[in-house]
DNA sequence: ACATTAAACTGCACTCAGTGCAAACATTAA
DNA sequence: TTAATGTTTGCACTGAGTGCAGTTTAATGT
């Protein structure tokens, strides 16, 4: 279920303080989704999620800088793994069969159910909706900084910023076309596929 | 400098109802939108914005249902005219090339200094960001609705949703580059342009 | 073990966006 | 003129988010 706001990961030493706001910020997390999940984004208030959480209204804000920020935090996290990844791959590579396979594999590593549910959530609150779009374009960018890294001739730089747009935008068709689809034996991974071969054909 | 939001026009025989209703949406825009660019997105409130109107602060939402609105409708109004211009075009044109040449010449519609204005202004607050690049989305899928209506056949479908996806992105990106260009002689076009051919380079 | 320092937690009072409701008001059509 | 319908308004409310000042708690030096 929250495999994905796994992220908190203890380093080899820490303190007490390092510890506790670890435990603390996964709490508030877990306990968060749950209720969005039960009770819906809109109707779940900060003064609950805190209350569940153990800790004051105040305090949440220590830890995530607003609402919004429980639930794209883990999705940002997820998204900077699976750049890492990017990094290690050989230049040789045509960079668009790159993005495809890794973006497979990401998706791979997630249930659907998990994915269904986050993306049911994002549907259910307008601003939430609002900033997950905005996170599109920000992991664009940070796409588009990684194959920069790997695919270093400048001339090639406004074709990968090109291609960083299209591997984003062919993720969300994908998805899109996946959540609509009634067909439920075919893989998100197949509309991945679709998406990026028609990159490929007569426009 | 409103140009772009003198969207409110009057139809031949309107009722003193009708007309107000046009006045006073207009006016809220307006008197916003000089309050926006002086006193900054969140440094404006509501309140002063009514009060400057003439009319209270209840009245304003049955205008616009959000601050983010007051902004976001005009851009939307002129979106829509675009698509308008987009359904008489003839299906023998390929429709990459149709689209860029009808975004080419809707950016010429407007002067730099509205664009840059209304572009900083979105820049300038987090939650009207998230909004505008919400809206990307909401274009992107008008586009495609827009271009299934000229080119017809089903099988053309999918690789229509990429390219209404490609294009709002080359959009955003030439305006993108555009913004953050030194040179001031290059026009958006021109980004425009150089954007729409990268879709053709090797990947 | 004790004192010092700095980080984290908390409550309180505040601002602002947005909503529901019911009363007052204006326009239209009969 | 009257009845129906649409518009404006004030009021009271919710909920997110912030600034501040005081307290608690962990880390560090002696």
């Amino acid at each position: 279920m929250s495999e994905i706001h796994t992220l908190f990961v203890s380093p080899a030493s820490e303190g007490v303080r390092e510890r506790k706001r670890r435990e603390t910020r996964q709490r508030i997390a877990e306990v968060a989704l749950r209720l969005f999940l039960t009770q819906g984004y809109d109707g779940t208030t900060l003064d609950v999620i805190a209350e569940e959480a153990g800790i004051s209204r105040r305090t949440f804000f220590s830890y995530f800088k607003s609402k919004d920020d429980i639930i794209l935090f883990g999705v940002e996290a997820d998204w900077a793994s699976m750049l890492g990844d990017l990094l290690k791959t050989s230049p040789d590579i045509a960079p668009i069969n790159a993005i495809r396979d890794l973006m497979v594999r990401r998706i791979e590593r997630h249930t659907t159910e998990q994915m269904q549910a986050i993306d049911n959530l994002m549907l259910s609150s307008e601003s939430l909706l609002a900033r997950k779009q905005s996170l599109y374009i920000k992991q664009e960018q940070l796409l588009f900084n990684a194959l920069c890294e790997v695919w270093r001739q400048p001339e090639r730089r406004p074709a990968l910023r090109m291609l960083a747009m299209m591997s984003i935008g062919a993720m969300r068709i994908a998805l899109q076309a996946w959540r609509e689809s009634s067909d439920p034996n075919k893989t998100v991974s197949s509309f991945i596929l679709d998406a990026f071969n028609c990159v490929r054909t007569e426009l």
